[in-house]
DNA sequence: CTCATGCATATTGTCGACAATTATCCTTGA
DNA sequence: TCAAGGATAATTGTCGACAATATGCATGAG
């Protein structure tokens, strides 16, 4: 018998399931940025009914990948430039100090985790030299594991669940497969050697430099055209 | 006649208002914390349906006040210390970069208007002691303009929409007027300094230790029980 | 007496329809 | 031709009812 610290499956309800999928679909550009999404047009689509899909679309606004105005409607986020820089620098702060606290509470076990993703990573970059998208995945995946380990609820929620799905919807559509792979994997490597040292001033320095670097990579490229 | 930079005033719906309601209810206490809300009841008390009522409490849970569970319901957040912790440890993060941003972004209109708030709380502050209401409000006033005076939509939406209703709704139930006034006012002055001298460095570094030392107080307080 | 089982009740999830608001288009006048 | 106005269509906001799920209680077995 299992103690029972046990959870009862939540069951999925068909608003949990057209959220996924709407989620997807609008991070994959399947839907497109800036568009107004119709209503009865999408209740139509999934075969639900106004009230259930609203209920999905409310919760993508939470996301932050729909906007709603009264009387007008949900609109999926138009992307730019500038939106991109602000969530760099919001990334620079909050992981930063994710860095620093995964440094203090991350079990050991799960640092070797950590380790052995890195090592994929590279021998995938090794061998499909260009395929841009598996890397810049793996890439996210690192950072997502680094706010796991920090342990504070608020910045998982905050990353995690809101802010990573408009950075993966940034990779997708806006195609900056940064030139810095080979830097950013020693900067992985370097971070990762700070965690195990349980050094979390240093941790989260190379954290902010690590993000604020892609930062400023946008910023000279924005500047070039 | 004005420009037409002008946006027709947005319609308040029944959802709105419920929502703006219920919010303050929450925040302030008068709904209890990890309570559950009947759907049902308050319906009735707002006269409105159900569906109308969801739609304001969906929007609830966007600002972390409320907490959702699939077919069992609404529940309003409990507060712990562990979260003020958490919370304290994202405001020192967020609004250290908010200040670094500030200090470059605000006009000097803009940090007039700081200064003069600052004075305004200094007399409050002394004429009547001890009325740790209004001196917290001040406070979180002070914040919030130094996080306007940013510039970043994304940081502003995190901090001033979502997070700072936590914070007050903590500051309302848990009670905890911090016992540094004086020191909070002298460092207020301090962070208004490095603004005006533009130096961004310097008043994010002074912003996380204002915040940072508040949090240490609550955990010497938590220590010390 | 305790615990499991099954029924009755209450609550949430979902649906379709109507009302209020917005968008579209057509007419009309200058 | 273009602009303003108004009628029409489409969309969102709101409502009440039914279905699916969870909760509470009574009953009975061990």
């Amino acid at each position: 018998m299992q103690p029972n610290t046990f959870t009862p499956p939540p069951k999925l309800t068909r608003a949990d399931t057209v959220f996924t999928d709407l989620r997807q679909r609008i991070v994959e550009g399947d839907i497109f940025t800036g568009s107004k999404l119709s209503e009865p047009e999408l209740a139509k689509h999934y075969e639900i009914s106004r009230s259930t899909l609203r209920d999905a679309l409310s919760r993508l606004e939470g996301c932050g990948l729909l906007e709603r105005k009264a009387n007008i409607g949900y609109r999926v986020v138009t992307l730019s430039t500038e939106q991109l820089l602000e969530i760099f620098r919001v990334r620079e702060s909050l992981e930063g100090t994710a860095c620093r606290l995964a440094a203090k509470n991350m079990s050991a076990e799960q640092i070797k985790h950590l380790r052995e993703l890195l090592v994929i990573h590279n021998q995938r970059e090794s061998l499909q030299q260009g395929e841009a998208y598996m890397q810049e995945e793996g890439d996210l995946d690192f950072h997502f594991r680094i706010v796991m380990g920090s342990g504070n609820k608020l910045l998982i929620r905050l990353l995690c669940e809101e802010l990573y799905y408009l950075v993966r919807m940034y990779r997708y559509q806006f195609g900056m497969a940064s030139p810095r792979a080979k830097k950013a994997f020693r900067e992985h490597e370097n971070i990762i050697q700070a965690i195990e040292d349980k050094d979390g001033e240093l941790a989260e320095i190379l954290m902010r430099r690590h993000i604020s670097a892609s930062r400023i990579n946008v910023e000279n490229r924005m500047n070039t055209l």
